[in-house]
DNA sequence: ATGGGCATGTAACGAGTTACATGATTTT
DNA sequence: AAAATCATGTAACTCGTTACATGCCCAT
């Protein structure tokens, strides 16, 4: 008896959807993949990536594909096996919304400001608003990656949804921080 | 020598920051208000308040305040000490940014969406819908408690802050449905 | 030759969840 | 009478991170 019909983690189904693309990959690649989906679903570990294709190999869903390599350990691509592909999308087409997890750390300092001074505050936001900046310039470039390429309709969507979001973060920071400004300056 | 100089998790600052309303609160109560939170940090396991509560009070970060009730083991309400304060401020001071934490599954279900059929991906899309607008209703509920009451401040700028994060998802929901159904229809 | 990217893996630990267990009080 | 809420706690487990270890290849 295998351990096919057990329920995954969220980890794992990220792994087997990257993989359901077609392309064999290896650990590294994968990660490199998730990396690009982090704006919108965390990336784990490095480390975990590769326990986590360990589980998944022992389940039968991938399939490891040894590629010799001269005087180093093989390179190890992975393929996604017919189950993979079947409990994968038996995730999909489980309706059930999960609530989204937010971990806003700016957010939860914003709401315990008032053991802060509008001084640090306003350093925290400076550089909420620099660094939203860089994800978006990053988000641009996925975009513009992913719209001139085939087969990429969904993630397009997806990096066009998180280009929004990523927008609206910026200006509703820069809200917040002019509040805070007029709370400072207490007129 | 004690611990209370150890860096600490962001479940342990989150109860310190909820203590440090000055109330004297136990850990029920201390749940019930992260779960106010949850709308853009989210809510740790029952369990795990308790654990921490015991790991905050062994750095002497808070101090237990036994109630003793009839027939039943005492009540026990927690406040913050002073190295509690401090230590809270200096975590809040820390101007260090950390990337906001999503697990979005939605977005990560259509970013993998050539996998599923558009009929899956509309039945998900109404229901993040029909879910973000209850969303929508109970945040409205909790920003408008916090307007009303005095020192809420900083926490109904949040509120506000979510409640236009939670309208926008709604609207780029709306449009990612209209999406789908345009790909599905084929025209 | 130095640093960065490619590539994989392990050990120890901490964070967080699920499930179980108990029992009183309040509301429907 | 049943269900929900108040209230606390434990045990087993999984998830996920940090840090370490190794070694190649490529560009500057």
């Amino acid at each position: 008896m295998t351990k096919r019909s057990q329920s995954l983690s969220n980890t794992s189904y990220t792994i087997l959807g990257i993989l359901s693309f077609g392309e064999e990959l290896s650990g590294y690649e994968i990660r490199k993949w998730a990396e690009n989906i982090r704006f919108f679903y965390w990336s784990p570990a490095q480390s975990q990536i590769y326990s986590e294709l360990q589980r998944l190999e022992e389940k039968e869903l991938v399939f490891p594909y040894a590629v010799p390599q001269e005087g180093k350990p093989d390179k190890r691509l992975y393929g996604i096996t017919e189950f993979g592909i079947a409990k994968f999308q038996g995730w999909l087409s489980d309706e059930e919304v999960n609530a989204t997890v937010i971990k806003h750390s700016v957010a939860l300092k914003l709401y315990f400001g008032h053991m802060a001074t509008p001084d640090i505050l306003t350093n925290i936001f400076q550089r909420f608003i620099a660094e939203t900046e860089e994800i978006l310039g990053q988000l641009g470039v996925v975009q513009e990656y992913l719209e001139n390429h085939p087969n990429m309709e969904y993630p397009a969507l997806v990096a066009e949804w998180g280009y929004h979001y990523y927008n609206a973060e910026l200006t509703m920071a820069k809200k917040m921080l002019a509040r805070i400004v007029d709370n400072g300056t207490g007129s």
